[in-house]
DNA sequence: AGCCACTTCTAATACGTATTAACCGCCTCG
DNA sequence: CGAGGCGGTTAATACGTATTAGAAGTGGCT
């Protein structure tokens, strides 16, 4: 009895077995049109010895060949493992692999716990390129890796608008202009004349965007932007009473627009400052957020805002990445989806406020 | 000013920019001992050549020749998108993820989203092959493509004990029979005698587990089972007040243990059940949970169970298949790890109950 | 001078697949 | 009877890397 073979089968051997060539193997099991070329006995007999030797393709070879390896990429800049985060993600992996299992793909998890730097070149290798392409998410991305990986003509797709300098990088994003701008509108719509907007730390797209629809919905509806109520909120944490009376009392503001964490901070925040510090929304001040808070913390509000479809957003982008590889067409499409409104019960007519420039 | 370059550089471009072999690029590359022998001037020619051109090494061709692809499979055998199972499934994802990327290896997801019947071997191909080894998991397994997958000598590891005719099978397990035992004892030392059982439908391990930890939990207090308290709960919707009312008043039961279901209906149930029904858990009836509920559905009581330690399970797993990579050693590896006790609230002291057999 | 030892580098090859040009046998048609 | 065509198969090659045997050069020792 000899000792079990630790090889794995290679079309050679199955070549051997039913006595053809490598080629022919390799004809018959890609099973793309050139295998119709192949007579139906000698197709068989293939199949036969590759069952009985239980083989399975080999990807590295596959894909240094240049062949499909049928495998997705998904790469998060983002460390996966803290809980507040995950919850964020979550709904994305959810539509990638849904999208991908629907068209026939595997999931590759490059699971960037790496030191920092550049991970995705970690020890000079592109670990991504096992797969066909590669969807990437995330907030804290490294561009020039970005650009390095467009230039190198690998076919990507970024969840999320993302600008790159000197390269045209495909993504599927959420329209935050509009989503902004019609949320500022229905504020409007209720008498708000003065809207605090609380920008999140950084300069990221999502954060311009949001920043891009304010100032658009206030032109909309006639306003003149006031600067001065353009903030950046450092930590979600500093949302206290007295911040918030701060701005109600000195400052005429009578709603708040406020850019969510990605993890639970922003609404955890806001839940302290109603309970223990008796800030009353909408009856003292309005506020609505700008995108999802993390989706199955038990929210103890209905917190107007809108939201993005993160599933939906995910398996367009599996989509838009499928078709890159099916057609290498020149320009990096680019799409964008809308968000939907969600009523809540934040926010509610403007209350008469005395306050002079 | 050139186009940028389409093709990525190799060790060859490098080599002939560098004036040397692409051999030499390789000995300096790989930095292991051997490239102790190149001389310290080429060395640097050719890292500085490599620099110049953003080499990176390609893991497809790298892969190919070392036979590795450190690639880590994940397969689970129940579908995956329902969002009930998911939450049950995720924590195990997370604790594969992390200590996949720990090892240095990224995970293949094989999301089954077929028909039913063979998936693993689709076309008689084994998919799973892919990846250097895999990590299973499910409650429905098919045992026929395990069975298999382990004849082939194929590495893998299940999360949860299976058994398999004629094949070991490696796997990572909770100590069900023990944990199950001790909630009995401590069920006993409250003064319960008469303890309902409810087990799952179907007749998996786990399940098995389960009873046999009650039968020994008794047996070790020294209480004789009675066969007619073991009983298979189809639904967790027929947890009824009226079903636990018979049990308490016709069979003086006052205690239960329910294995809980994969999906958040049990504790629904469990909630349905005493909101609008009534009844008390523990003032009417103690009752524990032999396992986890889905863990962040938001919980409205905590419920006294015992819990699977998932994250860890899922870990130790990825440890194993790396072990049986690195060595193929004969016997197939079986790991057991200990469940913790949640005290929780719904369990208490045994209340008088007149009843006689 | 001849031989060996040592350092430094290279030629050659293997890994497993996809692809293409070529080949072979056979039939048809002119 | 030869030219041409066609269906079916294969030889050859490329992909980018790691590895090994050995070549070329240098110097020391007898």
């Amino acid at each position: 009895m000899a000792p079990p073979r630790q090889r794995r089968a290679t079309q050679l051997d199955i070549a051997r077995r039913a006595g053809v060539s490598q080629a022919t193997v390799s004809l018959v099991l890609s099973g793309g049109p050139a295998s119709t070329q192949i007579a139906e006995p000698t197709r068989q007999a293939v199949l036969a010895a590759a069952g009985e030797l239980g083989y399975s393709a080999n990807i590295a070879a596959k894909s240094l060949k240049g062949g499909r390896t049928y495998l997705l990429g998904l790469y998060t800049f983002e460390p996966v493992f803290p809980t507040d985060q995950r919850d964020f993600y979550y709904p994305f992996l959810m539509g990638v692999e849904e999208e991908a299992a629907r068209q026939g793909y595997d999931l590759l998890l490059f699971t960037s716990i790496g030191s920092g730097e550049r991970e995705i070149y970690t020890g000079g290798v592109n670990r991504l390129k096992l797969a066909d392409g590669c969807v990437l998410l995330g907030r804290n991305v490294r561009r020039e890796e970005l650009a390095e990986l467009v230039r190198e003509d690998f076919p990507i797709v970024f969840i999320g608008r993302r600008e790159l300098d000197g390269a045209e990088l495909s993504y599927v994003a959420a329209d935050y202009v509009n989503a902004t701008s019609d949320l500022v509108g229905e504020l409007v719509r209720r008498g708000h004349r003065r809207i605090l907007h609380l920008r999140a730390t950084g300069d990221s797209e999502p954060t311009r965007d949001r920043e891009s629809g304010y100032r658009r919905g206030l032109a909309a509806a006639g306003i003149a932007v006031d600067e001065s109520l353009i903030r950046t909120l450092a930590d979600p944490a500093d949302l206290t009473p007295a911040f918030i009376r701060h701005w109600t009392d000195t400052a005429g503001v009578t709603a708040i627009l406020v850019e969510p964490s990605e993890d639970n901070r922003l609404t955890t925040a806001l839940d302290v400052t109603s309970a223990d510090g008796g800030v009353r929304f909408p009856a003292d001040c309005s506020i609505a957020l700008l995108g999802d808070p993390p989706s199955w913390t038990p929210e103890l509000r209905n917190w107007t805002r809108y939201s993005l479809p993160r599933a939906e957003m995910a398996r367009t982008a599996v989509q838009l990445l499928i078709s890159l590889l099916d057609g290498p067409d020149g320009a990096a499409p680019q799409l964008t989806v809308p968000c939907s409104f969600v009523p809540g019960d934040s926010i509610g007519p403007a209350p008469e406020r005395t306050w002079s420039r």
